[in-house]
DNA sequence: CTCCACTACCCAATCGATTGGGTTGGTGGT
DNA sequence: ACCACCAACCCAATCGATTGGGTAGTGGAG
């Protein structure tokens, strides 16, 4: 028989107070800090009674009225291109239980990769006062992120990167070296890059790490061996056939920056009757859940999702505490599995 | 040059009031809706001054002195199992149209499917002042319903239903029994059933809805040949496993209440030898992106996730309204692909 | 015996918007 | 000329927590 809500409004820190008969500031002193009891605020008996009293109620303290006073709102705003990707949406997992462990919770808005609606979801989440954001669609040149910076909101980037903003990312150039270092030490000379998007600092940074590693080993590649394309499997369906087309001789590897992206071209290699890790190797990036899963086990760069979304919050919170934060970036690791495991030498 | 952040301060009412020589309540008459001023809010050039300077100067009304007023908060928490499950993912893309066309903003947590969890995030909404919660993780056999409409608590279920609560969800009978008839129709006779979590109206009723049409067609289904199982790969592939083991003979036909499980069990029937689509039919559900793009593009029911979303804030917002509202069902509809499109006949 | 430093509190203003109840000046009806 | 009435506002309390500035009361030092 427990009854933790006595009547059914809600209890305020002023009903607290008098049914102790002391004064609401009290309480709310004695519930505010573990610390401050010690420093003058009550003594330690009615700190007791107060905590006690609290508990057996149910107490919670109403974070609209104490962010009305105190400007601040224990709320971070995220805003991705959409939580239906898969990448994004384990960043967030990330972010929510990071957040959690900091007392804070997190709005979280699906942008479309789209400047007019990203702009407005910003917009939305500022009118709802959160105290800072993170940023997961960044656009290379944007200019959202110089208008932030000028009004002084505080955000961190995530996922993406822009020189000169604070961000949580995964050393995304360096992925692009472990690709180009295994394909190379397959015996691969031709090959072709599914590039994504240019605006995504990932799409670029994995790109511009695998080609300068690849000519850096001594490889060509072709500027028609570079497409962009969008980051699902549709776009890495057509970025295959784009490359089959164009490509004499045919490459025989493909790095996808992106694992749907690899899978659509899986798909269109099959139709032009190649086969996956024979005729024509293929590497994709983020080592998503499905990865492993599918009939000819993908390789991809395992990026550690989960962690990036943690250290968005990490960061964001200590730009929120005032320090001035410099990007962080966390290292992938290479998973070689059928799609790319047989040795191609002459 | 637009200028619509004069200082750096953000514009209170009664900056605008004291600017146009007015009381703050006035403005904050003329501002809340557009009806009142007809009704003797104020005259339609004042009202039109009013709204004039807020335009200019950018003011947005800060949510939380009007909650802490109106004890709303135009707030939603969304609880669901994961959000890294894709199907939770779109829903939720359709829960953020809708709330932001609605004027409400959303909170989402994971819960893990986990009952402490359920309860310690279902709490931090609470404490966040959410006007009303969408659960997305509901148990058949949950206490902590009981315990929600016992408080009071506005909510709505989505994607799982519990009897006697209202819900948006798909017709998940339906979706079984289209499994069923197409299978059946391909010639089928031996099937057997990758179930899902029984503690999951989704997985119950997808089941139900199949298995008692299979039998009301003439077919039969022993009890081995339903196993229960986890919705993600590992789970489907495990129970392809088992049932492979133990049913004798083996099933022409295998159907999964969910295309992961569905995949992971194609994986286990690839290890056995068995071509899926040849040797065994395999029917996924919820038709995901991934469905149409796998080597052997799956068939599977496809389910209306992203109006399932909306709905389910539509109907919160009708309780929030006070209406009674009684649950939704959606329609689905069946994506006959290569897995099994041969027709099984003798 | 006086003064000071604490301890353990209390008081009241404040955050920004909302809202029930005025007040005023003018118009229309009789 | 008188009164009711309406349009167009104003006033002040309120929501719940926070916080800078008090103030009784007590103990010890000088």
């Amino acid at each position: 028989m427990e009854e933790t809500t006595a009547g059914d409004r809600t209890v305020t820190l002023k009903d607290l107070a008098s049914e102790l008969g002391i004064h609401p500031s009290t309480v709310s002193r004695i519930l505010h800090s573990d610390s401050d009891v010690a420093r003058g605020a009550a003594s330690v008996a009615t700190a007791e009674r107060v905590r006690a009293l609290a508990r057996k109620r149910g107490y919670s303290p109403d974070p609209q009225a104490a962010g009305l006073r105190t400007r601040r709102t224990r709320l971070m705003g995220v805003i991705v291109p959409r939580l239906s990707d898969l990448v994004l949406a384990i960043m967030y997992e990330g972010i929510d239980e990071a957040a959690a462990e900091l007392g804070y919770s997190t709005f979280v808005m699906n942008s479309r990769d789209n400047p007019e609606e990203q702009r407005r979801k910003t917009d939305t989440m500022l009118a709802r006062r959160v105290d800072g954001l993170i940023i997961g669609d960044a656009h290379l040149d944007s200019g959202l992120l110089r208008e932030l910076s000028a009004r002084k909101v505080p955000f961190v980037l995530m996922n993406r990167r822009v020189p000169g903003y604070p961000s949580a990312t995964c050393d995304d150039v360096l992925g692009g070296e472990l690709v180009a270092d295994h394909l190379w030490a397959q015996g691969h000379r031709i090959v072709a890059v599914i590039a994504g998007e240019p605006y995504a600092s990932t799409a670029v940074d994995r790109t511009a790490g695998f080609v300068d590693r690849w000519r850096s080993l001594g490889g060509k590649i072709p500027s028609e061996a570079v497409v962009w394309s969008r980051f699902d499997t549709a776009g890495g369906r057509e970025a295959a056939e784009n490359i089959l087309t164009h490509c004499n001789p045919h490459p025989t590897a493909l790095f996808a920056v992106n694992d749907f992206a690899a899978i659509g071209a899986m798909g269109a290699l099959r139709s032009h009757g190649l086969t996956v890790g024979e005729d024509v190797a293929v590497v994709g990036f983020n080592d998503t859940s499905l990865a492993a899963e599918l009939p000819i086990p993908l390789s991809s760069v395992r990026s550690p999702m989960l962690d990036i979304g943690r250290t968005a919050v990490q960061l964001l919170k200590r730009v929120l505490d005032g320090e001035i934060v410099t990007p962080v970036r966390l290292e992938p690791s290479l998973c070689v599995r059928e799609s790319s495991a047989r040795s191609h030498m002459g």
